[in-house]
DNA sequence: AATGAATGAGCGTTCATTCAT
DNA sequence: CATGAATGAACGCTCATTCAT
């Protein structure tokens, strides 16, 4: 007579439901010292439910790279779309200041996904399709003639590293971060990393 | 009757042999799959020899950052010691040389050092070192009129991440890294990240 | 909108699809090894299905058994039934022919079915059935004075198993086997086992 | 101040505590569900133990089974060593004998040691080494004209597992077994199999 | 009658760590 | 200093079985 939820849902659901106990418990204790029990503790369904929906654990760990890319790419996609079109400094910009937000709220989430747990395939070494993407809004602005970029590959990839770093660094001071002077900061290194005068802007 | 070597040795010997063998086993496998027993076959000692030196297996990996730091931070500390005293530009194109030589020859061993296994106090967000050198230096050549930095810290920071990146990315491709193009855009990068104008400069 | 066979059969059907599959399976890869998930694949049913007709694992190898030997002591009999009734010589000679027949065709079953997993009470020792049959074939013979068989039991145990051990040397040798010559051999073997003088004989 | 034996022993003595251990416990409830923990509680050592000594379970199996075979053909080459040469009747004999003797002793191990788990590789179907050392006797005995048997290898194989056969129906009935009236009927088998008059004989 | 998602006990195996020698 | 046999907690994973639908 015990409460009794469904004992069945959706199969989307749990597996939501588990990858976020993943994320949470990777976040808290790292991928190493997480057990599989402890997830699906936090999902609140027994050890065998787990793997109905993932063969092991660096295979939920994998679900969650996916997951996080597509969001975090997602919101500088839609952060970007929002400038007009030849408005390339707004659009470097707005790169910077949806690269900051995306990160504060999943930076931590972006070591664990991008770090921990090689590849299956060690030629796995397929782009950050973060970075292809910058390097395409360089070269498109460079070429309009916005900016002057000689090898947007590299220039992307430093930014994006350099973005990855201040935040961390920001988040490891262990006080709230100040958000907005962080975005000017990294807008204005953006700025000179692409040549231009760095007068603040939004 | 066997050919006996002494089986004793200094303890800094035998706590160097015990550090390489960690170091080769780290890189060739990570750290978690890496066991106690591995290192000390390396190592050419018993297992419970581990214990004499290191306390656990993440002592090793403290005392491996530790090095791994004091070397990398020594290399750079020295190419800038070269320069003369008022080359600020010359000190900033150097710490980019001394940076992407440091990373090219231990590139992977940062990873390992500065990724796996969390820091076992979570405060020990003690400050990198490095960092702290750089943002020093930048300070210094900004007080000194050599160039305009508004927050040494933020672009030392950036800067540092930004020199991860492009290393990793260039390494990622193996192929042999062509060290100095390389070495030339990063300094571009310095140059322009805070405000001297770029042209290209050894 | 799929293509649906009907979902219910008579239970009979069902059974007998999934002690085919069980059967299939245990053969390929013994009991141990073998999943209950992978018998209902086998016979195209649901997991879930498997209990409403056995009850576990055991009761399948159980249901097995039974057949198996329900199916060979068939055999004999109906071999040995074609013989006139005072032909006892013909009789045995047919019991080796007829055993021969059963257990190249089913020796692998024979194992799994007789030896994989213990009886459920350990006092389920009850005779085997086809031993019991051969013993009162013996005893027959021995009272119309065709044969010399002082104890019918031990003889028919020891034929049994004797058939049973060069059938499956036979099999291990993994030619294709030639069956008549082993049936010459074994008639031999009979003949003198209960006395007879040994002239081949089919 | 818990009283503690001497917490290492010679290899082969653990090793030999660990096998009996499991003979013991694959006989009680056979191999399958016996645990590796059940082992190790039996030899009073630790789980991890037993993985010094064996790699995996089919491990111990295989050391079983080769012990098993060697003291079993021990016994009967010295049953048979005790016959003056040319007494090849009393060495078939004893052949009997002793092979009774044996399986009386150890027919359960005999069915577990040969019958659960098989082979490592498919092809380990290399002869029984008992049923080979009678067909050489069979042959020997038959060349020195002693009796007639067409094929040695048939007839052992057939001895041998008319042997098991009879020993394990002695067995299965749990009344205790009388061992001298089984020789003597296995003997006289034994001698009908090779076509001797079949005067009881001991 | 049939389904298949969910359960959870259980197992083989690993390995960091201890300690008697 | 050094050894390596011994420990035992912990983990990933499997799978027989249940039960709501």
């Amino acid at each position: 007579m015990t409460l009794r939820r469904p004992r069945t849902k959706p199969p989307e659901e749990r597996r939501d439901e588990l990858m976020n106990a993943a994320q949470r418990l990777f976040l808290e204790q790292g991928v190493g010292p997480t057990s599989i029990e402890q997830i699906t503790d936090g999902a609140d369904v027994a050890k065998g439910t787990f793997y109905l929906h993932f063969a092991s654990k660096d295979d939920v760990l994998l679900a969650l790279r996916e997951r996080f890319i597509r969001e975090f790419l997602n919101g500088i996609k839609m952060a970007i779309a929002r400038r007009p079109d030849q408005d390339w400094k707004g659009k470097l910009a707005a790169w910077a200041k949806a690269g900051i937000a995306g990160y504060l709220d999943a930076a931590a989430l972006h070591d664990i996904v991008f770090h921990e747990y090689q590849p299956p395939s060690p030629k796995d070494h397929s782009d950050n399709v973060v970075i292809v993407y910058l390097a395409g809004l360089l070269e498109a602005g460079a070429a309009a003639g916005a900016w002057s970029v000689d090898d947007p590959r590299f220039t992307a990839t430093f930014l994006f590293h350099g973005l990855h770093g201040v935040v961390h660094d920001a988040l490891a001071k262990r006080k709230p971060v100040a958000r907005s002077p962080l975005v000017a900061k990294l807008q204005q290194a953006c700025f000179r990393a692409v040549g231009l005068r760095t007068v603040h802007y939004n």
